[in-house]
DNA sequence: ACAGTGATGTAGATACTCTACACTATGGCT
DNA sequence: AGCCATAGTGTAGAGTATCTACATCACTGT
């Protein structure tokens, strides 16, 4: 973990994120970075080079699907929408999430 | 996570897990990986594979110590202790945790 | 004309974990 | 004596997510 102040994400957490980002309403990759990085208080960070693939990933697992489409700002952007397919694996990863934080802080807290 | 229900560690807390293991006594490695796999009331697991190789970075690191000794079983075991620097690291590590997972929760449950 | 920024994307390196195997030693059982 | 389960350490190779660094295009303001 930030095993020299380089890491910004827990390896694993990205998709979680994205999905998360995206349960209110579709949005746009560079969107969702600044969605993530502001909602965590810029403790987390989301390089192009994570967020694309991962994008991607998560397209081709067919829990987001996407559009183009025009940005707030008047440029082209590619949208992307929670599938009902990614409502599920949000539900579940963010049961993960919780399953393993909490074991992990059980172990952190131990006597 | 557990993108396929085999991952059973957040990637990046392995090193933490040990470190903190470690904290109350020196112990070796098969005790170490039972102490996680109870604490954390099974959720997690320690795979050897993931395990020694994890040993050897932290002594590389210079984080533990490893010494030969017996075991309670009377078997030959490598006993592995916190250093100074370990100990500096694990508060790090333990800081490191609780930012990132805090940043995390705030995502996960932003409006 | 140019710089800044919004926006998407890829290539290659790095690093941690997982699967699967190998090895040694002890104790118990038949 | 032979066998099996368990305790304990270890490595090789694959998989995969992330990071660094770069490239590209378009719009806006100066």
């Amino acid at each position: 973990m930030a095993r020299d102040n380089r890491l910004e994400l827990l390896q694993g957490t990205l998709d979680l994120l994205i999905l998360r980002t995206l349960q209110t309403a579709p949005k746009h990759g560079w969107d969702i970075a600044e969605q993530i990085e502001q909602t965590s208080e810029h403790v987390l960070e989301v390089n192009q080079g994570s967020l694309y693939p991962a994008l991607h990933r998560l397209e081709h697992q067919g829990w987001i699907k996407a559009e183009w489409g025009i940005s707030e700002l008047g440029r082209r952007a590619r949208f992307y929408r929670l599938t009902a397919e990614g409502r599920k694996q949000l539900a579940e990863e963010t049961e993960g999430w919780k399953r393993l934080s909490a074991a992990i802080n059980r172990v952190i807290r131990m006597a």
